[in-house]
DNA sequence: CATTAGTTGGACCCACCGGTCCAGTCAGGC
DNA sequence: GCCTGACTGGACCGGTGGGTCCAACTAATG
């Protein structure tokens, strides 16, 4: 665990985010700063040198995870059929919803979105929003090339994310237990790619 | 102000549930007791007379006023042709969204759903599942008329659900203004059914 | 070796909030 | 006119949790 001269330790930083999305994931917003700091093996007055408040370390939270869930979607795509490449995507839109940190993220930020708007907006942005955009920048290029008709991509993009994540997503914020294996994965993708294409189909 | 005789005041009851939804929207789970008590023009005491806790207060807020939302559901579909129907059916299930309770009823749920699982599950099965059943059950009637083609209703029901409902869903719960007018309903509404139809023609 | 700075654990302060209690009031039922 | 029972307002209690403080420790730097 190397510390550098005059900083803080940075390994320490992280210790303390994955501890946080634990606790937050079991007691919800109103979880004790103090538990945090025991599950990330450090002192409570660590977690304040490192983030000065609650609200501070929420906003870290939020923004430097969320990223890393839409990052996958920029790769994909690329594919040659555009069925393919639509299954993939909504493999890769489905799969956030298979990890317990991504679902305490939204329930995090929905809960301080009446408190810290900026949070959950930043959060919106880099998260749902970038992959819409993303998406919708496919079916523009698709629609360019003659493979689909999307006269409003973004709303395509839309209409194609809320059939994949949807109902799934409202449930598993609800705490409905979200029994979701590999092979109903594929299918729910593949089939709303075969839907999406013919609703879409030049 | 009819108050019968050995009976709580019944219109008390709803004067509290409609304050517990203004302060909830504004502060969140955190929101005090004793806000609510002054915002409906009522003691704490009364609260407490009525609800037993703040718990059991979510609870019923919950369990009553999902129920509305769901309502108007029942009624739609009977018109003729399903794109009219389907349009319909939309629209339906967008004007949740335009009201501020909603969101507040979700969120609350939401974030109570590490803490009282039974609620949260028992507000989306009155809530979104119920609506997916009762659209499952239209799209299995068109299909079994030769109108449409839907081989597991209820997926395409959820499929459905989805794109109208899903994306504005999450920015709304993330706090983002939700500026959606009566015509941009109607178009949504009207898109949806088109391309829905395309997808699952016959 | 002395300095500096982050870390630790634990005591501590204080505000807030869920929930209770109580004395007094007010409306119906008899 | 008296009893019953809900309602009021406010005091009150106790737990909890955000945030601070401090003395002792430790690891890099020079």
């Amino acid at each position: 665990m190397p510390r550098l001269a005059g900083q803080i330790d940075l390994s320490k930083s992280e210790a303390i985010l994955d501890a946080a999305v634990l606790v937050l994931a079991e007691r919800g917003v109103a979880a004790p700063m103090e538990e945090i700091a025991r599950r990330a093996r450090v002192s409570k007055q660590t977690i304040y040198n490192h983030y000065g408040s609650k609200a501070e370390l929420v906003r870290a939270l939020c923004e430097r995870r969320m990223v890393e869930f839409a990052a996958p979607l920029e790769a994909a795509g690329a594919a040659g059929h555009p069925a393919q490449a639509l299954t993939d995507i909504a493999r890769i839109l489905l799969s956030p919803l298979l990890t317990p940190q991504y679902l305490t993220l939204l329930r995090t930020a929905m809960a301080s979105a009446a408190v810290m708007p900026e949070v959950a907006a930043a959060l919106y942005e880099a998260g749902p929003r970038a992959s819409r955009r993303r998406l919708a920048d496919f079916l523009g290029a698709e629609t360019a090339a003659g493979r689909l008709a999307c006269p409003d991509p973004l709303e395509a993009a839309e209409f194609f994310a809320g059939m994949v994540v949807s109902s799934r997503q409202t449930a598993y914020l609800l705490g409905l237990p979200l029994a979701l294996t590999e092979p109903q994965v594929n299918a729910i993708a593949a089939e709303a790619a075969h839907r999406f294409l013919r609703a879409y189909a030049p």
